[in-house]
DNA sequence: AAAAAAC
């Protein structure tokens, strides 16, 4: 069996991974490893949570042995599409690069320049960077590429998606045409074809089984909700709460980021320890919240797609959908952040009347039916509930609830549509391949207009201008959640009373 | 129906 001292890394490396725990390479790293270390182009098929980042991260560093980075000009550099993702790059160059002396630089948006700054001008061994904040510095005139001996392109279907191509486009041009290009992603539509042949020298082709198919240590639920966002809120308390015993830490998925900071609101609200993580935030509180629910500081982290590839967590219990992904694969990727590294994992879907037809596509593109979640959630004294938080008279900022009236008792008797036609509909719409029909009213629009109208003026507003500083979570909680609130404002679960000082700083110090 | 990324 093929081990990592066959793969003819340095000593050095090895002597890190060894500490690391690994012996085993994935078959990625196997495939990647040997010719990357011969200088060879690479053209890596494989999804995250295949062990992809060491495949190159190993190498590198072997590699980096030889030379030394001067001012300006970095030796390597690795492009991500998202700052998360980048900042776990580095990560593992520190944790591989233990007993390797060099400057690793992280050039990511939404953080002072001057660190990066300075790190640039002592010269950086490797460079990772997000495209936007990478062609900022270049534009600066603060960075030289003529130097960059190694380029890795990570996530590449992804940076598709999200608009980078003409940016990964310019910056490879930036960079001479002798370097080496290590290239990654997990498929390979069109257009990355054609990038890979403007940009890759004869790559050896590595690729690893495609895990369009969900890993068999998922256990996958599909619950039945009403449409209306508290029914939703509703229904994941109930299941939160029935999963209890078994739940050690979870993501919750919207497909909104206004509905991942509702929601978030809405659990702290109804204490439980949550976080939220999404592209609008602060990025500080982005990195804390990571953090935190990386180290188990925090229970619950409400996240919007941002969270739903690559990110290395590995001992997620639970992951709920709170929607349904629009987009089938997104449904791939966010139960992949559960049943990792052959843990064992749960995946729920709340499911309403509108999202069959998304779900039908997506139990075509896994190849199996999803089994409908068989407990009983009205039963659960719990769900009597009303939306309202738990009335024990004081929150945690002391102030007195009794005042308020519960505006919502007596809604959870007005049943949602029928679950059961849910199903029913499901079930005809994967025999037809149509969209299904179930009756729905259309939903009443009166007093709620000009709210709705206010709320997307200031959407408007925001998108103008530049990221307000502070922006969540405690500016975006005064925005439209009046029904969701009572006067209380929640205090941040996982903090105690306190509002942890970097909600409170600006972003600039 | 969305999200992501530079200031």
């Amino acid at each position: 069996m093929t081990t990592f001292a066959d793969l003819g890394l340095s000593p050095k490396v090895l002597d890190a991974v060894e500490a690391a725990g690994y012996t085993i390479p994935t078959p990625i790293q196997a495939g990647a490893i040997p010719h990357a270390l011969q200088r060879k182009d690479v053209l890596g098929i494989a999804q995250t949570g295949t062990g992809k980042t060491a495949s190159f991260v190993l190498p590198m560093l072997t590699l980096l042995e030889q030379g030394r980075a001067r001012a300006r000009m970095p030796r390597t550099l690795i492009l991500e599409p998202t700052r998360e993702l980048a900042a776990q790059v580095e990560e593992n160059f520190v944790k591989y690069g233990k007993n390797h002396r060099l400057n690793v630089a992280l050039l990511i948006g939404g953080v002072s320049f001057d660190d990066q700054l300075r790190k640039l001008e002592r010269g950086a061994d490797v460079l990772i960077a997000t495209p936007g904040r990478l062609l900022d510095h270049f534009e600066r005139g603060k960075l030289l590429l003529t130097g960059v001996d190694i380029l890795v392109i990570d996530e590449a279907d992804r940076m598709l998606d999200m608009g980078f191509i003409p940016d990964i486009e310019r910056i490879c041009k930036l960079i001479p045409f002798t370097r080496q290009t290590l290239f990654f992603s997990a498929t390979m539509p069109p257009e990355i074809t054609k990038l890979t042949e403007q940009f890759l020298h004869a790559p050896v082709r590595v690729e690893v089984a495609k895990a369009a198919t969900t890993a068999k240590t998922v256990e996958q639920q599909l619950v039945k909700s009403g449409k209306k966002d508290w029914e939703k809120r509703a229904k994941l308390r109930d299941l939160i709460r029935a999963e209890e015993d078994g739940l050690k830490n979870a993501i919750i998925f919207c497909n909104r980021k206004k509905d991942v900071s509702e929601l978030f609101r809405s659990l702290v609200k109804h204490e439980f320890d949550a976080g939220a993580l999404h592209g609008d935030m602060d990025q500080r509180a982005r990195t804390t919240m990571l953090a935190n629910f990386k180290d188990g500081k925090l229970k619950i982290l409400v996240a919007s797609d941002v969270a739903a590839r690559g990110l290395d967590i590995p001992d997620v219990s639970h992951v709920f959908n709170f929607d349904v992904p629009i987009h089938s694969e997104d449904y791939v990727h966010r139960i992949g952040r559960t049943g990792r590294a052959g843990r064992s994992g749960k995946a729920f879907t709340l499911v309403t009347p509108s999202d069959v037809k998304h779900l039908a596509s997506i139990e075509k593109l896994i190849g199996e039916d999803i089994n409908w979640y068989d407990g009983d959630l009205t039963t659960l004294p719990v769900s009597e509930e009303t939306d309202e938080a738990p009335r024990r008279g004081r929150n945690a900022r002391g102030k007195s609830e009794s005042k308020r009236k519960p505006r919502n008792e007596g809604r959870e008797r007005e049943r949602p549509q029928s679950e059961i036609d849910i199903i029913a509909a499901a079930e005809r719409a994967k025999e037809t391949g149509e969209q299904p029909v179930i009756e729905e009213k259309p939903a009443r629009k009166t007093a709620e207009k000009p709210q709705k109208a206010a709320i997307k003026a200031e959407n408007e507003q925001r998108r103008a201008r530049p990221a307000a500083p502070q922006e969540q979570p405690r500016r975006e909680r005064d925005r439209d959640h009046r029904r969701d609130r009572g006067d209380n404002e929640p205090s941040p679960v996982g903090f105690g009373d306190e509002i942890p000082a970097f909600m409170l700083i600006d972003t600039k110090i």
